[in-house]
RNA sequence: UGGGGCAUCGUCUAAUGGCAGGACAACGGUCUUUGGAACCGUCGGUCGUGGUUCGAGUCCACGUGCCCCAGCCA
């Protein structure tokens, strides 16, 4: 279901660790506001990944803010997972472990890791510092154990208003991490919460609430998004501190259970993920409902799992959409042809295909008799779909699944009929293939037509059109879709369309900002975004649909042969009045291709200024200067025989400086500068390393006799870097030896090559990137023994003679 | 500015140091009683500069660019 990943990967290593008996995530959202199409990508994260392990989800709703969260949208949020598809039993609340969590605080108190701070907001602010200057403590945060339990516990009772007193945690005020400098535990809210009503008054914070409740519900692995990778240094905190607390309540609880899981949650973040053409912040899609932009929170507009919904998308779609989105460490804006294309291709298989005119004109088959009429029977499938059923029948609007020749509908054909006033031109474009004056044009499932006539209304619009119906062997290049004027269903049509007008409203909306800015009048606050909201994100048309939709089930989704998918709107729709929404339109390669031919000048097109290249210099190897000793001991070291670019690394770095001069009492200095940089440097610097200067000088030894190659040695320092054994004594006892006898070698090239015959033949026809697929065969068949150069040049010579022969 | 994160076709996403692959989009074609779908093909990418290596998207260094952090929001 979710493609892999960096987080399965870490769960795959957890798993094989044995770290945890399963896997428990859970997903967070907070009820201030609808869930929407980011909630949805987070979602199939978290429920996606657990289903994958056999795992759970928990549906956790973060309720630790009484003054913007309501049942409503709890109850939204809920539907909406719901409506995806999630299962995850019961659901869990923040709120509901507010006891416990406020013992635990009590807990971290009773340590000294916790404090009441009694500084105003502003104070507090100032007294953190800023990003350059470390915090500063409060006069407060040496308050007594006692004090402070009895602060707290008056905080609880309501003695205080808001903000006279907060909880925090005392971890570091000169941390270059601001997310540590003492983070708020809990603060004052007199405010009656949609759950817990007025038993409190005080609440805990996000972070506070995040840790405890993943540890309390059991959670494995705490997925959330890239902004929080600065609060995982708090998560750790918290953990370090409360789990083993946690732990042991959960075994005295449950002492069958829980016998090989011990370990605490980890918090992993991966990147957000935004949309083209709309945005995805409950702010701003407050502003759209509150400015009367959209028709509310379910308007088929907005990119909320509600408004999705009530336009007709279906769950898989979001779904699929999901899926391919995939899950990284970046932030990404995704295409929206790719949502497009996720409900394109829902639909095509579950939409029957019937008729509709969203913009009527009328013709008049003048060869046919007044009042004529016939049914037709045409088909609800299309022969693709069809013919790829794998059990060989096709579905009803009902549901039913039936043979193909059953799965039609009666359609009415009668003297005059509606088509769509744009498949008619007047004056058709190159490549037009619709009906024209004197032309000719299939009409779906009812024969040919010409037309021999229009009538234009006073404005010159041509509002009737007087054509043949031609018989058998009448030819027309272009089919168009119609209805019977007399027994068609009146309906209205809503064509909705992209939101907003540019892809990237919110990066478009900072540009004008910081434009105007430059301007004088100062920021234009907000209206900014909202100015780029399309004019035509909605047109409502009235037209006609065949009477067949009549009798099927009310949530049927259409295809409208040639427009669109659609469905009627499940608020506004009503037997006598119906009311169809258009869920995508069908890919339309013609209005592309005719868009092109006549290029309009109507894009906004933001004169982007020119962004001047800056030449690089190229003279400076380095914006930070060297000091007189670095440059000192750069000198010297290049005088010894050290490479220039390790010269400058090492000259810089005192640790991997040592390292090297130890090591070169047992080597020579200038093989072992690069390996003391490029490969151990790292550890070196963080004070990892497990493999001794001598071990390293003596492994290279035998590098340099020639005993074992480069990529053995690589290997042989990885494993003793992992797992602290001699490298050399990794060599010894594997019997690593380089192969560099060209007899011991061919078996094992013949042996690839007659294994990859297609590779060969791909090499020979000039793909010679495949070299290094040959030689990475080899060496993983010979574990890395085999002397590159010499198996580079049998492997050429191989390749070649056969050639010849 | 201190800390942190990130960088692969236009977009999203893959590649134990060994073939830069897939999807969407675009373009061309086949087919078609939907200018749909399907099928075939084409175009197109490792942020830059050095270094290590037989071999670098991957390791090292230095740059560049974007994002996050100074709420008693989450």
């Amino acid at each position: 279901m979710v493609s892999p990943n960096f987080i399965t990967e870490i769960i795959d290593a957890d798993l094989e660790a044995g770290r945890y008996a399963g896997v428990v995530t859970r997903f967070p959202p907070e009820p201030n506001g609808y869930a929407h199409l980011g909630h949805a990508i987070a979602s199939y994260i978290n429920f996606g990944i657990a289903h994958d392990y056999g795992g759970r989800c928990r549906l956790r709703f973060d309720d630790t803010n009484p003054e913007t969260e309501k049942q409503e949208y709890v109850d939204s949020i809920i539907e909406d997972m719901r409506w995806l598809g999630w299962q995850w039993g019961e659901t869990s609340y923040a709120s509901n472990y507010f006891e416990e969590l406020y013992r635990m605080a009590v807990s971290l108190i009773e340590r000294g890791l916790a404090y009441v701070d009694s500084v105003s907001p502003e104070e507090m602010a100032r007294l953190r510092g800023s990003v350059d200057k470390p915090g500063t403590p409060s006069p407060y945060r040496e308050r007594s154990v006692q004090e402070n339990l009895e602060l707290f516990a008056r905080m609880r009772a309501g003695e205080f208003p808001n903000g006279a007193h907060v909880l925090r945690a005392k971890i570091d005020l000169a941390s270059p991490n601001m997310k540590l400098r003492d983070p708020v535990l809990y603060r004052i809210v007199h405010a009656e919460h949609y759950r817990t009503g007025s038993r409190w008054c005080i609440y805990p914070s996000y972070d506070f609430a995040q840790a405890t409740a993943d540890a309390l519900d059991g959670v494995t692995h705490s997925l959330c998004s890239l902004e929080f990778v600065d609060n995982r240094a708090i998560y750790d905190w918290l953990m370090e501190h409360l789990w083993e607390g946690i732990r042991d309540q959960h075994r005295a609880e449950r002492p069958q259970q829980d016998q090989q899981r011990a370990e605490r949650p980890y918090q992993y973040e991966f990147g957000r993920r935004s949309l083209e053409y709309t945005v995805v912040s409950k702010r701003k899609l407050r502003k759209l409902v509150a400015g009367g932009y959209v028709r509310g929170w379910d308007d088929p507009r907005m990119p909320t799992l509600a408004g999705q919904r009530r336009r007709g998308v279906t769950p898989e779609a979001i779904r699929a959409f999901a899926s391919q989105v995939g899950i990284s460490r970046t932030n990404r804006t995704v295409d929206i042809g790719l949502l497009e294309h996720a409900i394109r291709d829902d639909l095509n298989r579950r939409a029957p295909r019937v008729m509709a005119v969203t913009r009527p004109l009328k013709v008049v088959l003048t060869n046919l008799p007044d009042g004529h009429e016939e049914t037709l029977h045409l088909a609800y499938w299309p022969h693709d779909v069809v013919q790829e059923s794998p059990d060989g029948l096709v579905a009803l609007p009902d549901g039913r699944r039936v043979r193909p020749e059953g799965a039609t509908r009666a359609v009415p054909f009668t003297r005059e009929l509606y088509i769509e006033h744009d498949d008619f031109a007047l004056q058709p474009p190159p490549g037009f293939k619709r009906l024209t004056p004197g032309g000719t044009v299939r009409l779906r499932g009812a024969g040919i037509i010409r037309c021999d006539g229009y009538q234009t209304d006073d404005a010159g619009e041509v509002v009737e059109l007087h054509c043949t119906l031609l018989g058998e062997g009448a030819s027309a290049k272009g089919v168009i879709h119609w209805v019977s004027a007399s027994r068609a269903l009146r309906a209205e049509f809503r064509l909705y369309d992209r939101l907003f007008s540019v892809p990237h409203p919110e990066a478009e909306a900072k540009e004008h900002e910081e434009e105007e800015e430059g301007a004088g009048p100062g920021p234009q606050e907000e209206r900014d975004f909202l100015s780029f909201v399309n004019p035509k994100s909605l047109e409502v048309v009235h037209g006609y649909v065949e009477p067949s939709v009549a009798a099927d089930p009310p949530d049927t989704r259409y295809q409208f042969e040639r427009s669109g998918y659609f469905w009627r709107d499940p608020l506004d729709s009503h037997p006598e009045a119906l009311v169809f929404n258009r869920i995508v339109t069908l890919k339309d390669t013609w209005g592309k291709e005719s868009e092109r031919q006549a290029p309009k000048a109507e894009r906004p097109k933001a004169p982007k200024a020119e962004h001047p290249h800056e030449a690089p210099d190229l003279t400076r190897t380095s914006a930070r200067p060297f000091t007189a000793e670095q440059q000192e001991r750069l000198e010297r070291l290049k005088a010894q025989g050290v490479g220039e670019a390790e010269a400058l690394v090492l000259a810089r770095e005192p640790r991997l400086e040592a390292y090297l001069s130890e090591a070169a009492r047992h080597g020579k200095i200038g093989s072992l500068a690069s390996w003391v940089v490029n490969d151990l440097g790292s550890a070196i610097r963080e004070e990892q390393v497990r493999v001794a200067p001598a071990q390293l000088a003596a492994l290279l030894r035998l590098l340099e006799e020639g005993s074992i190659n480069t990529r053995i040695a690589k290997d042989v320092l990885a494993e003793a870097q992992q797992g602290g054994e001699d490298p050399v004594a990794i060599v010894e006892r594997k019997g690593l030896r380089q192969l560099s006898d060209a007899g011991a070698l061919e078996p094992v090239v013949e042996r690839v090559l007659a294994a990859n015959p297609d590779k060969v033949a791909a090499y020979r026809a000039g793909k010679t990137g495949l070299m290094g697929f040959f030689v990475g065969q080899v060496m993983r068949e010979t574990q890395g023994q085999a002397n590159p150069q010499l198996l580079q040049e049998l492997l050429s010579r191989k390749l070649a003679v056969n050639d010849e022969s």
